[in-house]
DNA sequence: TTAGTTTATGAAACCGGTCCCAGGTCAAGC
DNA sequence: GCTTGACCTGGGACCGGTTTCATAAACTAA
């Protein structure tokens, strides 16, 4: 593989000189300048992007940590951050977690050995702590609010503001009982955190008869539907972390000759407007695109993404 | 930033032991490898990755090749790469093209600079004469049957059987006249091409009146959906090239208090199963994991995998 | 005319690792 | 006693670039 010492070497010029060619730097003269390029065609010669990387001390690309690629919500931030990353000349690597700290943790070492300039965690195991112990090795962003006392970079959306909206509305609505679907009853599960604090500004405590945990996809949602299908006296109303979830709860009614409770889903996704329910969009590709930026230190420490309640 | 050298100094040895501490290599004594172990965990040192890959003239990297990341079809795929990567110690980088093919010369030229051990095309717009003519950079991966003369590594689904034995299957239940979505009527997507070929098998000659060009999404679904019903004579059966675009076509007839036609979709998404229609999963995931072992050279050149025909 | 700036160029240090090779010790086998 | 091979170690070339610095010519302004 030809190198830039093999340039230097045929086009009788030094290895800086070439340097300033491939960089397009000024103080070249003209008729080198002309002349290394001709050389560097004629050789099929790229300068290489690791030497490059190595020398510079970054690799201009940026980790996104995820737990996997093929959910709806990551898959949107995921488009997000691709496209601002791509508008920027960076490269984005997937690094999925499958919700193992452990793993997250190789990934925050990997940023130590500066595999990667900047880490996004779409999602997280680790504690915000741990996070910002890591953080002097690399800008790191979570996209979640980390609170006031968090030196995190951070984008996310309103959620607990836009819970409160859409709960107000289906209380103003008649409906008195609502029932929750979540993924995980986890402290550190920012969603969770939030879905309980909503619900308890509008509706009071959440009675644990009224809440469906483990909830990820479609057949969960299902068995979320099957679970509030037997329940007496019934909620009259089901507030979803997803809208494939809120599709699965639907389809059980659907299916079993009930008719569909009023559904809240979550993302705007396909499934909700087939299946005619609202639902809440966070945005989620601008989610990204702002979590990107904060990456890259093009804006400051925090990013507010507005959500959308979608009446159906 | 501390370094190999500040290791080798303090500990009193010289790089190369540290180098065969860090590396896990034998011939070093007991005592010399638990000192340079304290002192690499006192400094807090991690070795640099991007030193490690030029010296090794490899990034345990692959780049994937796609239009863009939020779309089912390449999320399924994506997903199965990355889990398999993620098993094998590699990274997955995307690389969005947005179909343009000046993009995706700059892809092949990243290759060429070193930056990835291999690229994957999920798609591609330039021709399989120029992905050959960087095949001396490195693995490079296409998901199509590129055809019996040439010699790219690909892993591709048996579409055009499956397409065959979709419409055999309709034709035998009846269906006389099929309609047919497409996304690009481009010479250079596989997936049109095979589309008239297993459609001209069964039914024959592809009418143009039967067909509808330009469907990516669900409101293309719709779009086609309109189109279909203002025919007369309508067709009896549609072929979609996914379920979204089915469901959006299935959605039309409904909100046009209009008997939906049997569709047949594909993928297998949650849209056809919500809109009760027959698909053909391509098991993407498997596709994704098949390209990423021909990548890394885990397999021989060629891998089929086999579809699923859903009747629903 | 002289001092100061801009332009042009190459030598060599540097980024942070891997690894080949030469040199040395030590115990087993003949 | 001598050869052989396994074990251990460090020097230094190498991967392929970027960048600092010293040097010098050419040009500008006073």
């Amino acid at each position: 593989m030809t190198n830039i010492h093999d340039i230097a070497r045929l086009s009788g010029y030094s290895v800086s000189t070439v340097s300033r060619v491939i960089n397009h730097q000024k103080y070249v003269a003209d008729e080198k300048r002309a002349k290394v390029e001709a050389i560097m065609r004629q050789l099929d010669y790229v300068p290489n992007r690791v030497a490059r990387d190595l020398s510079n001390g970054r690799t201009k690309t940026v980790g996104v940590v995820m737990p996997y690629a093929n959910h709806p919500y990551f898959a949107r931030i995921i488009d997000g951050i691709v496209s601002a990353a791509f508008a920027a000349g960076y490269k984005i690597t997937l690094l999925p977690t499958n919700y193992d700290m452990t793993i997250e943790r190789r990934y925050l070492d990997q940023l130590r050995s500066k595999a990667y300039d900047a880490l996004i965690f779409t999602s997280r195991s680790s504690s915000l702590e741990t996070l910002e112990r890591y953080r002097k090795y690399g800008q790191i962003v979570c996209c979640e609010d980390p609170g006031t006392d968090r030196t995190l970079a951070a984008a996310y959306t309103d959620r607990e503001a836009s819970y409160v909206n859409a709960l107000r509305w289906a209380q103003a609505h008649g409906y008195q009982k609502m029932g929750v679907v979540l993924s995980r009853n986890n402290v550190i599960s920012a969603s969770t955190r939030v879905t309980r604090s909503a619900y308890q500004q509008v509706y009071g405590k959440l009675a644990s008869r009224d809440l469906f945990v483990g909830a990820v996809t479609y057949e969960d949602g299902y068995r979320a539907g099957a679970y509030f299908a037997s329940l007496n006296p019934s909620v009259d109303a089901i507030f979803t972390n997803g809208d494939d979830i809120g599709a699965g709860v639907y389809q059980y009614y659907l299916e079993h000759d009930l008719t569909p409770l009023p559904i809240i889903g979550q993302e705007n996704l396909l499934s909700s407007r087939l299946c005619q329910f609202s639902t809440i969009d966070h945005h989620l590709e601008a989610l990204g695109r702002a979590a990107f930026k904060l990456a890259t230190g093009q804006t400051t420490t925090h990013e507010l993404i507005k959500s959308e309640f979608i009446r159906r």
